[in-house]
RNA sequence: GGAGGAGUAGCGAAGAGGCUAAACGCGGCGGACUGUAAAUCCGCUCCUUCGGGUUCAUAGGUUCGAAUCCUAUCUCCUCCA
């Protein structure tokens, strides 16, 4: 099989380690233009609570798909994929390496495998009745009916992850195919990721410090403004940061609970993100906050696997 | 000084003689992940060489059997002085 030619290179790694800062200096350093690999730093608006970069702070380094979304609108990882693959062959054609920089390893991954993700978008009708049937019959039901359709992707799916339940039992009805033998097309990609990390503690210690600063860099203004035109149960409103703060403006919930609520979830989330970077994907790790100095050795990482011949990480992972 | 109340695992909090190594929540840790992914969901969390061993403030006692009953001690809270 033809290996992927395009080379691409991610940054990953869990809220608050540092990624911006990599990307921008590993672009400084490779000729290289940065693509956003964040859910929700696509959205326009949001800028304080997803720690988005400003240009004032993009030391004049090209970066993609940041605020391309208003945050009204739903996103999805399909949008995310041809946004990113055409951003991709954007930064291709001036010759510059795409560096995707982000936290979101679903998002990162469904571009580094070329995931099909079940095809076509959803129909609402079709989503909509299968969580009426949810609410009529309930979540066992609902994948009883999975399991009599793909007992293979019912084995994986815990009946109580409805939503998950409902994505496959989607795909099925509107494929044809099962959700667990879905088409394997190759990698567009010849992907390294490299991962940065640190103690777990003072990551934790970060992400509080992080929040404060969010807190007093005006969050609280950012999320009002927000909430005047979008809808607390829009999608956008689903960030941490943001959706913690809606109970304040309802006046259930006092300040500093909220904002201890952001810390939180912001470390669970942390956690989620080392997971799966872990586990999903091929990452290179670094700490970098407390060696700073190894920045050179991932300038290095990336310039030893630039030159190898068309070989190829190969580690998809199998599934 | 007097009168009440309380002390349970990292924290909060149930349990009021055997079904209790002790519900539940939080925190912590691990994991899953193919169009909501900063989402959604799952598991573990006294120690253990997995045989067992030590727990419910502490020390005694009652009982076949105690976190649960009795006695004393210590600590904390509330009220009266």
């Amino acid at each position: 099989m033809d290996k992927p030619a395009k080379r691409i290179v991610m940054i990953v790694g869990p809220t608050a380690v540092g990624k911006s800062d990599l990307g921008i200096y590993l672009a400084q350093q490779l000729q290289g233009e940065v693509i956003n690999g964040d859910a929700y730093q696509i959205y326009r608006h949001m800028n304080i609570g997803t720690a988005k970069i400003m240009p004032d702070e993009m030391a004049g380094v090209p970066h993609h798909l940041l605020d391309i979304v208003e945050p009204t609108m739903p996103y999805t990882v399909a949008k995310f994929k041809a946004a990113a693959e055409n951003a991709i062959t954007t930064v291709n054609n001036r010759h510059h390496l795409p560096i995707l920089v982000g936290g979101t390893g679903f998002y990162l991954n469904s571009l580094r495998l070329n995931l099909p993700l079940g095809g076509k978008a959803p129909p609402k009708s079709v989503r909509q009745r299968w969580q009426k049937a949810l609410a009529e019959h309930g979540a066992l039901w609902l994948w009883t009916q999975l399991a009599q359709r793909d007992p293979v992707a019912a084995k994986q799916i815990e009946p109580a992850n409805t939503r998950r339940v409902i994505r496959a039992l989607e795909v099925i009805e509107l494929t044809g195919r099962r959700f667990s033998k879905q088409p394997q097309p190759q990698p567009l990609y010849d992907t390294l990721v490299i991962g940065l990390t640190t103690q777990r503690a003072i990551l934790y210690e970060r992400i509080n410090v992080r929040v404060d600063a969010m807190m007093a860099a005006g969050l609280e203004e950012e999320v009002a403004n927000l909430l005047k035109k979008v809808p607390p149960d829009a999608q956008a409103m689903q960030a941490i940061g943001y959706k913690e703060l809606v109970p304040y403006f309802e006046g259930q919930a006092n300040l500093a609970d909220c904002v201890a609520l952001i810390k939180q979830h912001s470390r669970h989330f942390a956690k989620r993100q080392l997971t799966y970077f872990r586990n999903q994907m091929p990452t290179h790790w670094f700490d970098l906050v407390a060696h700073p100095e190894e920045k050179q050795a991932v300038v290095t990482l990336v310039h030893q696997w630039l030159k190898q011949p068309d070989k190829g990480e190969k580690d998809e992972l199998d599934r």
